[in-house]
DNA sequence: CCTCGTGATTAACACGCGTTAGTTATATTA
DNA sequence: TAATATAACTAACGCGTGTTAATCACGAGG
């Protein structure tokens, strides 16, 4: 039934060794093959529509043609993440380019060790990029010891690994400023995930930061921690809410969860930016089509998949760059989420 | 360098063949092994951290024990789509169960036939989902005739493959009707998606039998065609306004279409539900958190796709189900986006 | 005329595993 | 006791490719 083609059967239309047939395809340079008998080889191929076998040709040069792209949540916390297409159509777009294949896995904080150790020692994969990687994450050092390049999207301190990144820090300190130079002072805190997400601390740092730089202390019932989705941004919002906190201005590190915090706010008859000044992180599509329009950091996250795909390429070369660490540049993009209390 | 470790490795440590490894590794059931020696094969495995090789294992058993998802659009309109991670999720979650993984692939269209022979004949995956499939895609014909299984998420008509999809036309036929009962009579159409795209067409049609059920006569200065992303909706609902259509209600067969004309609404100050009613399809997770939220037809993304997986693992095992197409059921969600024309 | 390269091609091995057919050693039966 | 069955294991082949080392024809050089 399985009448599969194999490179025996081009080889015999067209009259040569199987051998020759590989050195053709491959085309394979270090050895000289007549045109003509190229030409016959390539005929007999399209003729018979072969393909090689992807499996045998990754047993015998050791390449599978496939990288990795490891998410590290569970799949309820993917389904509603609007920067994952994002990170996907860039990864697609330059993968394509090299007929290269992207294998997706998702991880469960708990069972990574089992996940990276199954993933590259079976060499399903040539490379691997881990996504939002998290500083509990008991499996990262076997990726350091790993013969497979890794690239991290996103910053573990003191780790050995490659990584993709903007500087967090530094852009949630300049959203905040900006909060702080329209007037106001108390500006409460809702992270983009869990702590151990780094981005979710180094966020809150940035947060923390550019209240101390201004002189003002730092509350932390103000400060809650939302995860991924627009749900969260709800209820953390409305938890704020409901205690009573004072604040005119709320710094959200990820526009998705912003999307919940808008709905809690207007579900109350708060106004944005009247009444509560919000500003966003990541810049997603709708950022700019939503009402109030989000004043957000924007995240080049088409830059973040490809800039990881060429480092990971480079990698995979055994070309070592001299710095460990790519930073992308963000910029704070700002729109009618966010009003002066001064001028007012 | 590459000090990998094989089966062999295990065989010596253990004291025993490279088959009974095997054997014991597979749990293989035909064959009886003393549960001492299976211990120590155990024992030796896991003392050297062995993992069978994917590429060797998938050359001997013919399984790669990877299926493929093909998504039928370029990458820019797979970044900013919100229906995607659902799907992805769903299907993640499937597949961990049987530990296989997912190899995401996307075509453009003009493109589709060499790929999928690519991926098939290679034989990089034991199955494949097509997301979205093009009335137009001259591949179909090639997956047909292919020895592996595939599964439709969406629906050709005529096609001889499998499908999972829902009732597009009766589903958009019911979002119209309710618009028609709230006394709207002259009611627009953006599409979710070019026509050529199924369902695209389908829920067209739905809107254009709910019209004429209720007596109205089709204008297609009504109709706009959308493609995808939150822009396009935008972008079409402006058009209309700009050529001063006349229409109190909108149906737009997607969410996140939707989202761009809720944007270009507001902007020349028309207010939702007053002014235009609209009513959506997909039921995205944002839909209740936007405001006003959103009426729409829910599409039951998860199960989707887990329904998907499992068509696709049955005609895996050879077990054809009688019907060609599961269909899942949609409900209209009931929210603030619409309302009477009669009662006010 | 024989050697010696050189351009063109191929035989043969390796990759790491699944699996069939076969081989022992031990227990059962007539 | 000899024949037979059964449990426990293994030798050896095949999967379809990439690649090294060898072969062959053939004209140039001595």
């Amino acid at each position: 039934m399985s009448n599969r083609i194999t490179s025996q059967d081009v080889a015999d239309l067209a009259g040569v060794s199987r051998t020759t047939v590989s050195f053709v395809l491959n085309d394979e340079k270090r050895f000289a093959i007549r045109p003509e008998t190229a030409e016959k080889v390539r005929a007999a191929a399209k003729q018979l529509g072969y393909f090689p076998n992807a499996s045998a040709r990754a047993l015998a040069s050791n390449q599978t043609k496939n990288i990795g792209l490891i998410i590290t949540r569970a799949p309820r916390y993917i389904s509603s993440d609007p920067f994952l297409p994002q990170i996907l159509g860039g990864l697609l777009d330059a993968l394509k380019q090299n007929s290269q294949g992207l294998l997706l896995e998702w991880v469960e904080p708990g069972q990574q060790l089992q996940t990276y150790l199954e993933l590259t020692r079976a060499h399903h994969i040539d490379g691997l990029i881990l996504m939002t990687p998290r500083l509990d994450d008991p499996g990262l050092k076997a990726l350091e010891e790993t013969d497979i390049p890794v690239v991290l999207m996103g910053y573990i301190p003191g780790s050995s690994l490659h990584s993709v990144d903007v500087d967090n820090l530094a852009a949630a300190e300049t959203a905040v400023s900006h909060l702080i130079e329209l007037g106001h002072r108390c500006i409460a805190c809702i992270t983009n995930a869990a702590l151990p997400y780094t981005s979710a601390t180094q966020r809150l740092d940035g947060y923390k930061l550019a209240l101390q730089k201004a002189g003002i202390v730092f509350n932390p019932e103000l400060v809650r921690e939302a995860d991924f989705d627009i749900q969260s941004g709800y209820r953390e919002m409305k938890s704020l809410l409901a205690e009573g906190q004072e604040f005119t201005a709320v710094f959200v590190a990820s526009d998705n969860v912003a999307l919940g915090v808008y709905s809690a706010l207007s579900e109350v008859g708060l106004s944005i930016p009247d009444d509560v000044s919000v500003v966003g992180f990541d810049d997603i599509p709708l950022s700019s089509y939503i009402k109030p329009a989000l004043t957000t950091v924007r995240m080049p996250a088409r830059e973040i998949a490809q800039q990881s795909y060429h480092l990971l390429m480079r990698l995979m070369k055994r070309d070592f760059p001299d710095k460990r660490e790519v930073m992308l540049p963000t910029n704070l993009v700002l729109r009618q989420s966010t009003c002066s209390l001064i001028s007012l």
